[in-house]
DNA sequence: AATGAATGAGGGTTCATTCAT
DNA sequence: GATGAATGAACCCTCATTCAT
């Protein structure tokens, strides 16, 4: 990958770098405008650079959260074939969740954006955990009456808000949790 | 002439709860555009007459979800004194899911908005979830090593996801394994 | 016709009228900026008003100059039955100029705008010029080595140069010069 | 060090006859853009070199469209002298709308630009046709009773919309009726 | 008191011009 | 000197609020 900028002038990557940054930070912090003009203030840009770089507010937010999403997909294929899969995605899940919680809390204003891009890895992030999941219960480690579906719904969704809250220790106790709920009863 | 709140002329009254409808099932929409003249043409209103209702947007959203959580802080009081409190936990929760899910899905458009009345409720709700964790843990239904505020937040963050969801069996899934796994490991 | 503005308030058909108005001056002055600010200055209102009482900046170019080709499709249709067809046809042209004379200029500025109303007028328009030419033919007052829909086309855009001139006396020129040339040779 | 326009580095003529040629071309077509940036790209050349290679846009729509009425103006000066005024008219105007018609339909976009080197030609356009007016009308081949301004006026007004409309045979059609138009009546 | 049109600040985007590379 | 990215003013449009009807 990191095809992104070929071609392009040094400036113009580093202020695409610079918007990216600018706009991953506001992602982070709840209540901030995420406007492009906020954007380009705390990236030190003009507003008209700033969309001239991604082409569009949308597709420089979706660079931005793509930015967050694709290397945990890629740390997700690499899991898939290390380890017993209950174990793996315990440490996908870990992993997720503090890459997620360090680097934003998902700004609340993304509303009615188009972020295909996003849309696509979240999609692929899904098919690692749903995989991970079918594993774990062919093997016997989760309980078998909890269907694949949900269960990879239900750590997706509850995963994500943990992520996002980013409260010390969370994370812990959610896996502690979770991954000893899915094991099959005793 | 009269105080506020009470003594209301009856189509005062008749309009708060036409333009209070109307914003609740705005906000089950999840791409529903959640303007003010959205809300007061569903509502058969005029678009000053909502706004005048409420004092503003804000005040009016915060109404709408304020009334959609707080019959679930007095359902939770109610529980806090019946049955042991794992149960009462577990019943809480399902109720809780089902309540949310059923009312909203809550619409993506409510970022920068100020929310004091809901945000007081949510706390309500923390405490009464706190409560319910503090007795389970005493009684030891629940693990010893999960800390009680870490565990009320746990399932605070995780069920508000698992409703925002309204995935048809998630909720289930979700109280099997996430009661079974707050119990003590065998 | 006249239906517009069916059901709207009394100060809303004011200032749709306001605006059409305004933007019907702007048309005339060639140099004039007909920006949407513009035209809501001179109409004497705010800038959201003019576009919310049209849906759009184009509707509202296409409202003020379909305003002004509307009368002439009247008036063609009416003169299409009266009298031979040269001498209505030479009524039409001197209506048609000095009407769209006295109104405007048609300004530079509206390129790249979608007008469906304006395309639909221009087309009737045209329709009624074919007609009279057609049936002036098969009298024998305009020559017979014209195709009609040469002869359509040259006077549409002849006539319309000379109304956009607005010169004086330009268009007693302009008709005594056109239909004679237009009679068959002698 | 050297005087502008002369001397001026090989590089830089090019550059000047590479914008020219891509303005030129971009006027032709109706519905294209005409920014600076689009200008530079069918040229192969920088924004900046465009703009910089004529001082503005304006300088250098106004040297496209003056270089597509200079030679026009020195036709027209050659066609003075020969033969006689009425055919060197005829002839002059099937020049000048072929050669209009076939170089440009005059792009949308060019309201709002200042172009004075254009009107200049223009306007000696108008006075090469006002002296074959003069000439014509003097030996008796125009209707007397056609005033000179006015004439000259009406066939820079209709020519022009002729060669823009640039349909095929349309040139033919206007020339037959316009210059048996302005014969005196039998 | 309800209405709904007017307001005007603020949003994203375009583009002629400037300037660092 | 050419380049093309950065700039920022200006554009059209949305929408919470206000106010005449």
């Amino acid at each position: 990958m990191s095809s992104e900028g070929r071609g392009l002038r040094a400036d113009a990557v580093r202020n695409r770098r610079l918007a990216l940054e600018a706009a991953t930070a506001l992602l982070a912090e709840s209540g901030a405008p995420l406007t492009v003009e906020a954007i380009a203030t705390r990236a030190g840009l003009g507003a008209g650079t700033v969309v001239r770089a991604f082409g569009g507010k949308g597709a420089l937010i979706d660079a931005a959260v793509s930015g967050l999403l694709g290397p945990m997909v890629e740390r997700g294929r690499d899991l898939l074939g290390q380890g017993r899969p209950l174990d793996a995605l315990r440490a996908f899940l870990a992993e997720l969740i503090a890459f997620q919680s360090a680097h934003h809390g998902v700004n609340d204003h993304l509303g009615g954006l188009d972020l295909p891009e996003t849309a696509r890895l979240r999609a692929e992030l899904e098919a690692v955990v749903r995989e991970l999941v079918v594993r774990a219960r062919a093997e016997g480690s989760i309980r078998a009456d909890l269907d694949p579906g949900l269960a990879t719904t239900l750590i997706g969704e509850t995963a994500f808000a943990v992520a996002r809250a980013a409260s010390p220790g969370l994370a812990e106790a959610y896996l502690a949790v979770m991954i000893d709920g899915l094991r099959p009863p005793v």
